[in-house]
DNA sequence: TCTGGGGTCCTAGGACCC
DNA sequence: TCTGGGGTCCTAGGACCC
């Protein structure tokens, strides 16, 4: 019996969220707006009816929010990821053998079951529903691409079972035929076009080209999807969450910045983000790459985007260590007379802390030993007490205007005890 | 006026070594 | 003036994903 794999993807997730706990938001147009309520990217049906696209500036849109009555809300991450929790483990609860694979999607086997594919995507989509509030679709097939495209298919046309299996091939040309190429899985824009110079314009024209042909222009991860939309598996279900390679934290700005102080402040704000998240899956790190953009949709003003990036002689996960090398990397890049709209850090180099070994260079155990000591104690106190209850003086040099804008914010209905919704 | 953030993998090419 | 060949490691950049 060949094993089948499921991909659950939630409906417009971070509107269905917002919907959950408001129930007026049913049946009329929501987006959810980026950071500094940039672009769009979250839309219900009714918002995508509007013709709004997936990224647009909220500015240029701005006359048919008003003109539709668009529910309009800036992202509200803490929601959105205490929502995909309860999902991930409410699909848990039912298939143990699962890949949790984006905040709004999991893959999962279903093997040996008591009913058909199809008739257990139903009842697991009723499920989750009703005991989370959340709509799902379910595409079901050998491989991952093909539970992908099946999932996309359910989603779009047949969004009243949200259901599609396409386990046995009866359904599987028509499928793919009615498949963009370009809305298949790791296949984007660039490839896409390319693709269409040669005339291979669906999902179903693609399977049928050879592997060489594939592999001399899109490497071996295009004979990978060839391979997949033919039925053969190529990507396998990853059951534990691996640790991060790098971990970014960056930010465009309110407004624009220009002086050395904002930008310092404002790294030490992301390095201390980041090095919280390195520590928080267990790792240490010894490459610190810095980041800072002016705005390139002001191309009237002088552009420039240096990045720099410093290597730091042992492994570390304190977060001082890693300010004081991101700080020096950033004197090192900062150029006056340019505005800056975008900063940002990215850790490089990570392993894991167990394997961390001991280098010549490395500061004496005392010093270590006291380094971990104060960051596992300002761990604590922030889980306990918020986030920044306790932040190193960096992160308060030039406090300003800088920050996010985020007007439209909704309740943490969840993960605040001020913020719950009353029942009236 | 206003345009997000955080990841992965692959490949080519340079530096360096013998 | 001639100017090999092969290996490894690292990085930047390109492509993709959500």
């Amino acid at each position: 019996m060949t094993r089948m794999f499921a991909l659950v993807d939630c409906n417009n997730f971070y509107v269905s969220c917002e919907r959950v706990f408001d129930p007026s938001l049913q049946d009329v147009p929501v987006v959810v707006l980026s950071n500094n309520d940039g672009c769009v990217i979250a839309r219900s049906n009714e918002a995508k009816a509007l013709g709004i696209r997936m990224g647009a500036p909220a500015f240029e849109h701005r006359e048919i929010f008003e003109k539709h009555g668009v529910q309009v809300f800036s992202s509200n991450y803490s929601l959105y990821g205490d929502m995909s929790s309860r999902v991930m483990s409410s699909l848990n609860r039912i298939v143990p053998d699962m890949e949790v694979y984006s905040i709004d999607e999991a893959f999962l086997i279903l093997d040996s079951l008591p009913q058909s594919p199809e008739s257990f995507a139903r009842d697991l989509r009723e499920k989750i529903l009703k005991w989370v509030g959340m709509p799902v679709s379910i595409g079901i097939g050998p491989t991952k691409t093909l539970a992908k495209i099946a999932n996309r298919f359910a989603k779009k046309h047949l969004e009243h079972s949200g259901v599609l299996d396409l386990g046995s091939p009866g359904m599987r040309s028509t499928c793919l035929e009615l498949t963009d190429v370009e809305d298949v899985w790791g296949i984007g824009r660039r490839y896409a076009l390319l693709l269409k110079s040669y005339n291979v314009r669906n999902a179903l024209q693609f399977s049928r080209q050879s592997r060489d042909w594939v592999q001399s222009r899109m490497t071996v991860e295009g004979v990978h999807i060839l391979l997949e939309l033919q039925g053969i598996p190529c990507h396998f279900l990853d059951r534990t969450p691996r640790p991060n390679k790098t971990i970014i934290s960056s930010r465009s700005f309110g407004r624009c910045v220009e002086t050395l102080q904002e930008l310092q402040t404002a790294l030490a704000c992301y390095v201390t983000r980041a090095a919280q998240k390195l520590r928080h899956q267990g790792s240490v790190c010894s490459g610190v790459t810095v980041f800072v953009y002016t705005n390139r949709f002001r191309q009237d003003l002088p552009q420039h985007s240096p990045s720099g990036t410093a290597n730091i002689m042992y492994p570390t996960d304190h977060t001082p260590t890693l300010i004081r090398h991101a700080l020096n990397a950033l004197e090192g890049i900062y150029r006056p007379g340019y505005s800056y709209k975008k900063a940002g850090v990215m850790l490089t180099r990570i392993e894991p802390r167990a394997r961390k070994r001991p280098t010549f260079f490395q500061p004496g155990a005392g010093r270590e030993k006291k380094e971990k000591k104060l960051m596992s104690a300002m761990d604590h106190i922030n889980a306990r007490w918020g986030r920044n209850t306790l932040q190193p003086a960096e992160t308060l040099y030039a406090p300003g205007d800088w920050g996010i804008k985020r007007e439209k914010l909704s309740p943490r209905y969840t993960t605040s005890w001020d913020e719950l919704p009353v029942a009236s």
